[in-house]
DNA sequence: CTGAAAGCGCTTACAG
DNA sequence: CTGAAAGCGCTTACAG
């Protein structure tokens, strides 16, 4: 291993200015600098992290907190990677390295352990559940962070998300101008409530958009379900020849692929028969048979917004705002046409705001 | 933060017993530890993670390196988050953490700058090219690393891959004694020729399963595509109402989708017009229209197989075998079936080797 | 513009 | 079984 010591001695210069000469903190004389940066390179030297870290307190290390426990991976493994790979990219530009905390868990005492053990300078939270302990660890840690999902208890937490309600309203008036009245949400509950915040955000746009298009909204539109086998069940009533609904909307992809399977499998046709539109836009939606009429949210928009903020705040800046919302964007494929018996249209009362 | 001398003042004992009671590298006395690790519990204590790695000179982290260039991105995503999930679970069952380096180019230097700055103890190479200059990197920095996928010159190389040869075979052997003669392996290829060594080992499988049923094969049976748009155009030949191949074989999920949305916007029907069979199975081959018949291989077990070896070597061990190939599995789905003007049968003559 | 010194919080021989 | 000391490779006041 070659140290600050070996290139001062190459470059006869003290290890202090070879320091200097890195961090630019000190002016070094351009001569100097030169027979450093020479010696360095010639040497193949870089600096050691811990001794670095140690000596500076900072590590120049960020965490990324992704708890992968089920309900994680059967709803929203599909964005996954895009966020992992979205936000290490930009925390590469920043300088800064990721290290990722993949719990199988929504357990909170690695992430406590690593704070507390200096491994990272600050914390990114993936995929925040309404209720999420991380939030409360690491507000007690006191170690700056920023959440990537909205919790229930969001004061005092820098947050970034995708504007779900909007995605939802949009979904709606989609299908209400398309002349569907009977609309259903495909949501997944957990214990009786959903888990993560897109979800109760998806809901509340879903009512919202509702009454004011003068639709009818019933409580039993949302298809709450548990599991997979649990959508197949939940979706059984819409394979009656006359089903409740002539439209479905997919909190996320996964939802909106395993929908479109089991309606095939049981010989209803998308969207001969029945609309499917998801609040997410993947592989999964935009190369399925049809192609999936979706909101489409970027995983590196968000990314982006979460990394800089984090490291804004890491150098010491306050965010102007709490919360951050990224906009949705509506992609019209073929899962969505009218009913097969179309009422009366409604188009003229949709709103058309972005 | 709390130091180890906060705990040795705490237990009224020399920081270097609190040291040694946490690493069990000197007996320590019964009631000296008792009140040590109750002494750490009420401080919080947490060994920070510079210093100790300065002093031990090792940090338990392993570096995970993951090029997601474009050839990636296409191909393999889906089992991308597969192998970040496992291998970060695998790490933390041997107590290691993982440092992801996404990198947007297959670039070495990022690699070797984090090796030389002490950040990892080894490293890990996911989805290693057939020429992959990381290779070469890690043999020159001297760190012990394990590669995901089999690079052209393996030797000296510890690697872990899925047997995509046999792969191959099972889907060619399968669509044979469905009485296909006629078919075709969609590849993606990049100047020329493939990039990963999967792609390389589906072509031999495919050929030697040809040659072990004494079925015809011509190069041209090979279908080369560059990106999407080049995949709908290699497929082209498919699409006449007599099409030269009856199956199709696709390396990756990727393409398995991709090939199906394109045969089925031209009102190909799949598997009445032409079967499909995926060389991987995720998401987008298992939630399909239909389902994709495919060969599943789990990146869970290369994961914990690529984390084992590696960790033995890190504690010292030498692996007895370089090369560790996971079985693949036939996962028998709707998308195949016997072709429409189906030949003579050749089943006598396939192989039924599992 | 540069150097000599102290110190970051641990681990690990060296002693007893 | 325990303590006192040195040292890991840096950064950063302190001096000049």
């Amino acid at each position: 291993m070659v140290t600050i010591y070996d290139v001062a001695r190459e470059a006869g210069v003290n290890h202090t200015t070879v320091s200097h000469a890195f961090s630019g903190k000190r002016p070094v004389a351009e001569a100097t600098r030169e027979r450093i940066f020479e010696a360095a390179r010639k040497l193949g030297y870089q600096a050691n992290a811990a001794a670095r870290s140690l000596a500076s307190r900072s590590t120049r290390i960020v965490g990324l907190a992704a708890p992968l426990d089920l309900p994680m991976r059967a709803l929203a493994e599909g964005s996954f990677s895009r966020f992992i790979m979205s936000i290490g990219d930009r925390l590469n530009d920043h300088g800064y390295k990721m290290l990722c905390l993949v719990s199988p868990d929504p357990d909170t005492s690695d992430l406590v352990s690593i704070v507390r053990g200096g491994h990272v300078d600050g914390m990114l939270l993936l995929q925040v559940r309404t209720d999420d302990p991380r939030i409360a660890a690491m507000q007690t840690e006191g170690i700056p962070f920023v959440a990537i999902g909205r919790p229930r208890e969001a004061s005092g937490v820098v947050r970034v998300d995708a504007d779900f309600e909007h995605a939802a309203e949009m979904a709606v008036e989609h299908l209400a101008r398309l002349g569907h009245r009977q609309i259903s949400l495909l949501s997944a509950f957990s214990a009786g409530q959903p888990v993560f915040g897109f979800q109760y955000h998806a809901i509340a746009g879903f009512r919202k958009a509702h009454k004011a298009l003068g639709l009818h909204y019933n409580s039993s539109q949302i298809l709450q379900h548990g599991d997979h086998a649990g959508l197949a069940e939940v979706l059984e009533p819409l394979l009656a020849p006359r089903p409740a609904s002539t439209a479905i909307i997919a909190t996320t992809d996964i939802e909106a692929a395993t929908a479109l399977r089991t309606l095939s499998a049981k010989g209803i046709r998308v969207p001969d028969d029945i609309s499917l539109v998801a609040l997410a836009d993947t592989r999964l939606t935009d190369l399925s048979n049809p192609p999936i009429t979706a909101m489409r949210f970027s995983p590196d928009d968000m990314s982006r917004a979460a990394v800089d903020l984090l490291v804004a705040m890491l150098a010491g800046h306050r965010p102007r705002r709490m919360e951050h919302l990224v906009p949705v964007e509506f992609i019209e494929r073929e899962s969505t046409k009218p009913p097969n018996t179309a009422g009366d249209q409604i188009t003229s009362r949709i709103s058309t705001k972005a």
